[in-house]
RNA sequence: GGGUUGUUAGCUCAGCUGGCUAGAGCACCUCGUUUACACCGAGGGGGUCGGGGGUUCGAGUCCCUCACAACCCACCA
């Protein structure tokens, strides 16, 4: 035997990859309908988690079982140099050498974080090919790559142009350890006890969790309707404050909430989202009192240097000494925003920023979504995209770090409010008209180059793929990134090429861990998908990770589902096995292949069933469903019953063919033992499976079915009486002219595992009830009694259902309304089951006789 | 506060446009080593589909409502 008694993944798989590579069984075939994947940019800097495997298992499952079909399909592989990601990894290096990013100059820290991302791209590359990933990588785009980042410059100078994108001073999301920027979308929002500080404020007493920002208040607000405060409205108050009496104006504002506190709010503008846009409102000032390392500056006076924290301590003493703390609410419960890698409360800081105008952008894909452009799996999402995006405030594209794409635009040394775009961003001082400019010191979100990834990597505008293949087919993405990805790219795509960027999104849930909680770090619930590969194999990781999940929810990982996909690639190579052992010294083909047998035209009716459900399963992205279909087909059909009856009745061609035709459907689940096994069949010569077609099952008879099928009754009734009764050493016998049992006498008696199928003039025994052959087993009398209490039970059940189905019958508006072909089926359910209940009234009644 | 999803067998979950006796994997019980496979074969037990109401000839599937759970969004100082 050329293959040994179990599969071993390990062993094979890293071959059939280089195969694949070697033969260039990924590269677009040129013929068909084009069906582009673009994979999603993992980051350049770590290892690909069990979430990645979800990801690249179902969007490889599609574009296998698309090229089966005969599209043209490319899937396109990138990496994403994941700008800040990547250098907060650095940055836990450079600690661990007891260094820091401050440090080193932006340029050292770009270069040295360069050589880091060289060194550990190649891991999540090899990574990719383990999960079996069918990607050209001759396509192969890296986020960092000239013309990724010249597309990126000149779509930032049109929305310039366009006045779409503008610098100006906002209040921006700051992580004062990292030091840098966020979006709205990236800042963590936490459940946190912050006591709430009552402190007396002129006539007022107010409520604040932050006391130490009072530096910066440039106004009191109340509510208008506020009848307690109506006098003050609009006055300036003195407040004696720490260091010493100040003024300051009182204004109404709806944005108040008269139940909360004292209904009286402080306004700091330059430290509260919620102040600023009162502020903006009331055309009050702006005044910064915290530095952007989290320190205090020198409008905090004697609190000047100390970090926030302490300096709210120290501001609280400070109140109490002067008498101007009322009390404390020390249970408040707050929700507060943090740094999502360090949780590092993020303070609001008034800063100057690239920002794009959002709600122009997202006008047009609201229309698209709303029109349906793009398909959603599941559909709930589309709503929910529509929803954030009607509501989606302007994003901040500036980040203050070295890693990243340089922002293209230049400062006027001289004039502060001047700026102008250039790609010359190696120069830090460019001279234009004899005016010389500053480049801007940050780098773009990387969001801004992967939001437009789909026509980037399809080399917009110019190239032949992007002509033919944007917009692309199928997108793929974790629900977690759907907006700060799916959205912007859906409105980055049609800002820039005036089309959606895919038709079909995908969106699968989080793999949580077996306990059903969230996978994390911290947990120490994080599995590894290089463990299970090494364990299982890359197939059962693939099959055991789709299985039982459907799109949009998350589910819990499944070791048990991993072992029955490794389970399930044993069984196919030992279908393998059998069936090499079984054509040794024939010389069988395929090509001849043609139904015989009951049994050949049943595993031929079924392998057609089952090749129209899967494409239509997969055809809608039904993965689960589609792995479920291909699964039984192959176990309980293929294996079970036409393996089993070839063993009786051998047709080689058409065991050959069927092998094959197993091997087809199962390769996008599967495809390395697939692949492995379709390389050891002599007659597939040179192909690879990975890129074969699906062709046209060959022809069956229904009749010859009907046949099988009949057999198959008989069997199975007969193998239930066996082991219910623990019949050893049985036969089946059938009175004389029964030509069907005669003909099948050799099959039926190996498939139910009994000594033979006789003829006999003696009647006597238990008869089988649920065929319409006369057969009976040679049971003797007291067994046989048990064995009618069992079948005086199952009739019960038959007669409830008998009865079932006439009072369906009997409903004149079920006969009317239903379909035709539901109500024919009824009735003749109706004449099996009383067929089947007559046969065994005879049954109970022998046996009852004496 | 707004929104979404979920609640189906002991566990983890399928069940697409309403229509066979509600399924799978694992677990469980009985039997079995028949040379493809014990990572196996044969047989079996187990669910009033979260509660209540409605639409329909027919509801796990559609509608309403309640309960519980998870997630997302939002400017309560």
């Amino acid at each position: 035997m050329k293959l040994p008694k179990t599969y071993t993944p390990s062993e094979y798989e890293t071959d059939i990859y280089a195969l694949w590579e070697k033969t260039e069984a990924f590269k677009p075939t040129g013929k068909g309908e084009p069906f582009t994947i673009v994979l999603p940019p993992p980051n350049a800097n770590a290892p690909l988690h069990i979430g990645h495997a979800l990801d690249f298992s179902l969007k490889d499952i599609i574009a296998r079982y698309q090229r089966a079909k005969g599209s043209d399909v490319l899937v396109l592989p990138g990496a994403d140099h994941a700008g800040f990601e990547t250098q907060v990894v650095y940055e836990k290096h450079l600690a661990a050498d007891g260094k820091s990013r401050f440090d080193f100059k932006r340029e050292e820290l770009y270069a040295q974080i360069w050589d880091f991302v060289q060194e550990n791209k190649g891991v999540f590359e090899s990574q990719m090919r383990k999960f079996g990933t069918s990607a050209d990588w001759s396509h192969f785009t890296f986020t960092l790559d000239d013309k990724v980042v010249h597309t990126a410059y000149s779509v930032f100078k049109r929305l310039w142009d366009d006045g779409l994108i503008y610098r100006g001073e906002r209040l921006v999301n700051y992580c004062t350890e990292h030091r840098t920027g966020f979006a709205d979308i990236e800042v963590k929002y936490e459940d946190q006890n912050t006591p709430l500080y009552y402190m007396k404020y002129g006539p007022f007493t107010l409520a604040t969790t932050r006391p130490e920002t009072k530096f910066g208040d440039t106004a009191v607000a109340v509510h208008p309707d506020d009848e307690r405060y109506k006098e003050y409205v609009g006055k300036v108050i003195t407040v004696d404050g720490i260091q010493g009496p100040f003024d300051i104006q009182v204004v109404a504002d709806k944005m108040v909430d008269r139940n909360f506190g004292t209904g009286v709010v402080k306004i700091t503008p330059a430290h509260d989202q919620n102040d600023w846009e009162v502020a903006q409102r009331h055309s009050l000032p702006a005044i910064r009192v915290i530095n952007h390392d989290g320190t205090m500056n020198h409008r905090a006076g004697q609190f000047e240097g100390m970090p926030v924290k302490e300096a709210r301590k120290a501001v609280v003493e400070a109140l109490k000494e002067k008498e101007l703390l009322v009390k404390v609410d020390e249970n408040y419960q707050n929700r507060v925003g943090t740094c999502y890698k360090c949780g590092t409360v993020i303070e609001p800081m008034l800063m100057d920023q690239w920002f794009i105008n959002m709600q122009k952008l997202a006008q047009p894909a609201i229309k698209a979504l709303r029109e349906k452009k793009i398909r959603f799996y599941p559909e709930a999402k589309r709503a929910q995209t529509i929803d954030y995006l009607k509501n989606v405030r302007d994003w901040n594209i500036s980040r203050q770090i070295a890693w990243g794409i340089p922002i293209p635009a230049f400062q006027n040394v001289d004039d502060p409010d001047e700026w102008i775009f250039d790609e010359n961003v190696s120069e830090e001082i460019i001279e234009r008209d004899g005016k010389h400019y500053r480049r801007d010191p940050d780098v773009f979100d990387t969001w801004f180059s992967s939001g437009q990834w789909p026509y980037v990597t399809l080399g917009y505008p110019n190239s032949d793929d992007y002509k033919q293949r944007y917009p692309t087919t199928f997108m793929e993405m974790g629900v977690d990134i759907l907006y700060q990805w799916g959205a912007r790219m859906i409105c980055l795509g049609l800002y820039t090429t005036g089309e959606v960027p895919f038709k079909d999104l995908y969106l699968h849930g989080m793999v949580r861990s077996e306990d059903g909680r969230k996978m994390s770090k911290s947990l120490g619930n994080v599995i590894n998908p290089s463990e299970v590969l090494n364990e299982h194999g890359s197939d059962a990781l693939r099959m055991g990770i789709v299985a039982g999940r459907s799109p949009g929810d998350s589910a819990a990982y499944s070791q048990a589902k991993i072992v029955a996909g490794r389970n399930f690639c044993n069984k196919l190579w030992n279908i393998a096995r059998f069936v090499e052992g079984m054509l040794e010294g024939k010389s069988a083909s395929a090509k001849h292949a043609k139904a015989i047998s009951p049994a050949d035209h049943w595993m031929l009716s079924k392998l057609q069933h089952t090749t129209e459900v899967l494409s239509s399963h997969l055809d809608e992205y039904r993965v689960s469903e589609a792995y479920d279909t291909v699964y039984h087909f192959i176990w309980d059909n293929f294996a079970d019953w036409y393996v089993e009856a070839s063993k009786s009745e051998l047709n080689p061609d058409l065991l050959l063919y069927g092998l094959e035709e197993v091997l087809k459907l199962a390769h996008p689940f599967a495809p390395f033992v697939t692949e492995t096994i379709w390389q050891t069949l002599d007659q597939t010569g040179n192909s690879i499976l990975a890129t074969e077609r699906w062709d046209k099952v060959l022809s069956h008879d229904d009749k010859k079915v009907a046949e099988f099928e009949e057999i198959r009754t008989i069997v199975t009734e007969t193998r239930t009486i066996v082991s219910a009764m623990q019949l050893e050493k049985t036969a089946l016998y059938h009175a004389p002219g029964a030509a069907f049992l005669v003909q099948h006498a050799n099959l039926i008696a190996a498939l139910a595992h009994i000594e033979g199928v006789h003829e006999v003039e003696d009647g006597k025994g238990l008869h089988l009830t649920s065929t319409s052959q006369k057969c009976w087993l040679d049971v003797d009398r007291e067994r046989a009694e048990r064995y009618v209490k069992k079948l005086a039970s199952d009739r019960e059940g038959a007669e409830k259902r008998l009865q079932g189905l006439k009072k369906r019958l009997e409903n004149k508006n079920y006969v009317k309304q239903a379909p035709k072909e539901l109500v024919e089926e009824t009735k003749q359910q109706v004449a099996e089951t009383e067929q089947l209940i007559q046969n065994m009234d005879g049954e109970i009644a022998r046996f009852r006789q004496t």
